[in-house]
DNA sequence: GACATTTGTTCATATATCGCACATTATCGC
DNA sequence: GCGATAATGTGCGATATATGAACAAATGTC
């Protein structure tokens, strides 16, 4: 790609919609300036244009998202077939097992989710598609490395910042490589509490065309009324099962 | 706002990302120039320059988008306290009435889900936050209406594409202002099979800080295990309930 | 209340992007 | 295969945008 082929406008108007976050829902000029790196004369030209566009609200000192940016969103979660096909799958499986189910893919190190079916909420945070999860510790993001070649995984590894949530999370990289290797074999990926206290899941990778894992699935349970050991026994015939059924429709 | 103040080239990206939807996952670049109105040559360069940055891929041929994508979105749901706020809310409301539950907001002529708790699948369609439904037929989008001057309620209506999706679905903008103003009247909002047959749902508004209404909340059930008619009677004093909760949040 | 800082806005100009016209390459019907 | 048609890639002048410094306004500090 030749470099006039880029548009450095659209990219840093890009680059000042991820400045909006968790912690930030609202933001001056000169906040997001700071966060994006931009100057402040061009972070104020793109919250100006998206304000303008409808995509923002400005109140004269702080700019804040409008719901109309989730058409942007949107526009992969109906345009992807896979969320589409899941959902039901999810709905059934979530109904059927008595507890929470997810689908999700892969992005750079995080598990992003594409689809949900919440049951009970046995999680401190709030999942919902879009959400991600460090993939490291979280037991569909142990399937979707585990389907990279080792090196593969290993840079990502390498690229993410590491922490222990809880006392259970492995941090260490050459442990986590062998514990993808294990998932590799096992073919399902079992997390005991590694991302928060009280939380443990269960994953299987859903097989795409060509064999290729392009996503994963799980199902999540509180670890005071299923403990990690049982949870291959009690979910995953039912989570192989959906698997199977979804690899018959491609 | 000048116009020197507005990045065409930002608003025509954004633009080219709300080109993919529903019936259009993979786009040519004639085919993304078609639909935006954008010059072929305009088109490719924010095509690659996506692509560049990792929200969409490009097999030489195609254009998709990739779950990077969600993270604009993404932007607005964990930003806007909202959803955050209502989540748990639906989730026990759903487990206590048994059935969906969600929560939205108006976006011109659309209703947007913001949150969700789904219970059982009663639509043919798959809702998720970010998902639209057109406000003149949906139970949420009836209390967002009328929660309007009715001038502007009216000029909504004007610039929807009203369309009968089912023969239960009220076309006459005049029958529906009338609608509205019962709603407004009552504070609840019933659809009977209007959207879809063998779907009926109930609606009330969420009151925001200086009484101002800010999103809707609602139940869904089929129509067939629970006539439109019961709806207030079974599902009413719950969603008031959670309402009048929300409300003491702020 | 005056000073120091931060923030928002404007401006001139260097730079990048736009859209057109043309060149090239793929796709389709026959 | 071959011509017709459509799609993609590219160079260029006109035009729009980015930049950083300078200014104005607001905010915070003592």
């Amino acid at each position: 790609m030749r470099d006039t082929d880029f548009i450095g406008g659209f990219a840093k108007g890009l680059r000042v919609i991820e400045a909006f976050g968790e912690a930030t829902p609202r933001l001056a000029i000169a906040d997001v300036a700071r966060t994006t790196g931009l100057d402040r004369a061009t972070a104020r030209r793109c919250l100006l244009t998206l304000s303008e566009l409808g995509y923002a609200e400005y109140d004269g000192k702080f700019f804040a998202l409008t719901p109309k940016i989730l058409r942007l969103g949107h526009a992969y979660l109906s345009a992807t077939p896979l969320p589409k096909i899941v959902q039901p799958f999810l709905d059934r499986l979530s109904e059927e097992v008595g507890q929470s189910a997810s689908a999700s893919v892969l992005d750079g190190t995080e598990v992003v989710y594409i689809a949900r079916a919440s049951h009970r909420r046995v999680m401190s945070i709030n999942l919902m598609p879009g959400s991600r999860l460090p993939a490291y510790c979280a037991s569909m993001g142990r399937i979707l490395l585990a389907a990279l070649p080792e090196e593969e995984a290993r840079q990502i590894l390498e690229r993410t910042a590491i922490r222990a949530f809880t006392p259970f999370t492995r941090t260490d990289p050459d442990e986590l490589l062998g514990e993808l290797a294990r998932v590799r074999a096992q073919g399902y990926a079992v997390i005991d509490q590694e991302l928060e206290l009280g939380l443990c899941s269960i994953a299987v990778p859903l097989i795409g065309e060509r064999g290729r894992i392009v996503a994963a699935l799980n199902v999540g349970a509180s670890a005071a009324q299923i403990p990690a050991g049982e949870l291959a026994k009690r979910f995953l015939p039912a989570l192989q099962t959906i698997a199977q059924d979804l690899r018959l429709l491609r």
